[in-house]
DNA sequence: ATGGTTGCAGCGCAA
């Protein structure tokens, strides 16, 4: 058995009391992380390898910044999508108990038609590319991340408000899609077809928490071959409604390997 | 409501 949890963390060291907390008390083998905004000598490393934890982090000055976290030793690691020429941190691969994982923060994106736009949707494409190429090892492999693309209006808690806006739009989702049938199962969907609220992010802005007014952005994307051993998958609504928390929540999901 | 809030760095930018 395996869980394994994604989570943009929205700065590692500002949220670092809260985030040795939830560790601590959830203990999960493998967290992959988004927005850690720190360079790889301000992670906070010795904190977290006392509560028993490798790491492995692709970081940046202030934006951006991704990385791994696991009970297992961590081998074989890969900074950024291989083909794909970036300046941004945002893809972090690694081998975990034998298994292919990676944490990716795809970029925001700002507004539709914008120059950050155009650099999400290229930026997906290459994700989609490498990502097929790893699909041919037939292994178990999990794609976990700040996908910033809210697939279906199923996963928007206002689609009208939302119709064609960052996040929601027809490229944006049509890139995830790409993504998605390579072949990968979406852990969380896949469990919970009909949920409604099944949220990922509120913004800070608006009371959209107390509101939950939020979107499904977060993903567990899954091979085939690790598909077939998922037992669970779940938001960790909780540590979103605590004092300093990120304005994303936990995702995470059980696997029978 | 082209507003609102947060983190970083150093008061504008990205989200």
């Amino acid at each position: 058995m395996i869980n394994i949890i994604t989570w943009n963390i929205n700065s590692i060291r500002s949220r670092l009391p809260l985030f040795l907390l939830w560790l601590k008390e959830k203990g999960p083998d493998v967290v992959l992380l988004q927005e850690t905004k720190a360079m790889d000598d301000q992670f906070p490393r010795e904190e977290i390898e006392d509560l028993n934890y490798n790491i492995a982090t692709y970081g940046q000055k202030t934006y951006n910044g991704v990385a791994i976290l696991s009970k297992f030793p961590i081998e074989d690691i890969t900074c950024g999508i291989p083909g794909f020429e970036d300046d941004q941190a945002r893809y972090i691969e690694a081998v975990v108990k034998g298994m292919r994982v990676a944490s990716v923060y795809v970029p925001n994106g700002m507004a539709v038609g914008s120059d950050k736009y155009t650099y999400k949707l290229d930026f997906l494409d290459h994700l989609t590319a490498h990502v097929k190429t790893l699909l041919t090892y037939d292994e178990a492999f999990l794609l976990g991340g700040d996908y910033n693309v809210a697939p279906q209006d199923q996963d928007v808690y206002d689609p009208e408000e939302w119709h064609e806006k960052i996040l929601c739009s027809t490229p944006e989702r049509e890139g995830l899609r790409a993504l998605v049938y390579l072949g990968l199962t979406d852990a969380l969907r896949a469990l919970h077809p009909q949920e409604q609220d099944l949220y990922t992010w509120w913004d800070y802005r608006g009371g959209s928490w107390q509101n939950n007014e939020g979107m499904r952005i977060d993903h567990l994307l899954l091979s085939a071959q690790a598909a077939d051993h998922l037992t669970d998958a779940y938001v960790d609504r909780d540590v979103r409604g605590l004092e300093k928390s990120s304005d994303h929540a936990p995702v995470g999901c059980q696997l029978s390997l």
